[in-house]
DNA sequence: CGACTGAGTCCTGTATACAAAACTCATTAT
DNA sequence: ATAATGAGTTTTGTATACAGGACTCAGTCG
């Protein structure tokens, strides 16, 4: 058993992003430093360390006189990120050994194929896509990307939360999958990484699509639950 | 005359960033937290909170028991930021509008031609360089992608300070800006985007070469002046 | 002579204290 | 009735305090 030591701020860090990824928090709502800190049982130092970190993910926002936020849903910044992601991935792709992606493709194909069958509950299929992924990856040596991607796909899932796991588009993004890892077999890069933008392109407008209608149903609160005070 | 209110942290971090891609700092050296805030002239509160940001963007590492340091000049790291800037970058010009793009054009080509002519020092050569690409850029509306890239550059300088301005280099750079120019004139978007990576790999290229024998020179010491304490 | 040990000091990580800004809300003026 | 004012209260931003871990270095044991 390896034993590590972890700063608070690490812990703090790591249960808001645990929370802000499950949804269990109002998106836009305004962050009151000494109820959250008493909630969490720390003080506000280390709270304010870890939510300065989490404002360059861009998951924080903060105004000088009024303190932090947790940053709205915002289509727009959703939309941006997605064509940054599959370039990004691409690029991770492009700089993987040949012999590397070659040889993960049976697994790739095999994981496709699975999941495309078993429809689950939205975590699982958030779950089973972020691992194909991971594996996709898990040769890229350019340690920059890989933190980068990391980064960018935390402030992703916030937004995945809203997705409603539907059989056609799992279906079809399993295809898609297939085809990435299709061409990978073949040690076609150029039609893999053409594939890989496409699931990008269709995932992102999915769920575009979904948070359209979830904005047209209920119009005026983002907010699941209501903070005590700080509306920001 | 618009009066801004900033925090100290906010300045703090400024500052030290300022320092670092000045090259005035000991790259891999520790940070004594009483005497940098001291030195600064704030308590330790806020110099903290603007390292912790600092941290999230790469130029300060951290150790549990042992503190902040400025991150250590690091060839593999540089090595993998060219790349991902070139995609970036690359991405920017696809997103921009192709009427912007040929609108600017002529001001890229007057800029590339003026900056070939002239063997300035270090820092006009790199303001240059950073004022070319910035109009190329100005027509990208994906925010969080400029952002991204904003990110990304400042890493990037801490680099840079290295370089020494050879006529050599700079007359070829200014060539390939000319390139991209002329190919966006042309409303040739992927000669542009082919031309642009070429520069961002000749140039991340020719300071590894420049570090490489830099380092040969003075095998031990990355570090000009040395911190008080704090090894790390 | 070299490795280990332990007292002393320094430094980080966290908690608490404090001043100033922002908000609330009742009262006054228009 | 609406806007303006100001006392009172939160809340943020920064400074200071404190506990425990990390480093230093001299003394001891092999």
């Amino acid at each position: 058993m390896a034993i590590v030591r972890q700063t608070l701020r690490a812990q703090i860090r790591a249960e808001l992003v645990r929370r802000l990824t499950s949804g269990e928090l109002p998106l836009g709502g305004g962050i009151n430093e000494a109820q959250l800190a008493a909630e969490l049982g720390v003080s506000r130092t280390p709270l304010r360390e870890a939510l300065i970190g989490l404002e360059n993910e861009g998951l924080i926002e903060s105004t000088v006189g009024k303190g932090f936020r947790f940053a709205p849903a915002n289509e727009s910044e959703f939309a941006e990120l997605g064509p940054v992601l599959a370039v990004l991935e691409s690029l991770a792709l492009e700089l993987s050994a040949p012999d590397h992606l070659k040889s993960i493709a049976p697994a790739l194909i095999e994981k496709a194929t699975n999941y495309s069958t078993e429809i689950d509950e939205h975590s699982t299929v958030m779950h089973h896509d972020a691992e194909w992924h991971d594996l996709l990856l898990s040769g890229c040596p350019n340690e920059r990307l890989m933190e980068l991607l990391t980064t960018l796909k935390v402030a992703l899932r916030r937004y995945e939360v809203m997705l409603v796991p539907d059989q056609e588009f799992i279906r079809r993004s399993a295809d898609e999958h297939l085809q990435v890892a299709r061409c990978l077999a073949e040690g076609d890069l150029s039609g893999a990484i053409a594939a890989l933008k496409l699931n990008w392109h269709n995932g992102t407008q999915q769920l575009l699509r979904q948070y359209a209608a979830f904005r047209d149903e209920m119009p005026d609160s983002t907010a699941p639950t209501a903070p005590t005070r700080n509306p920001a």
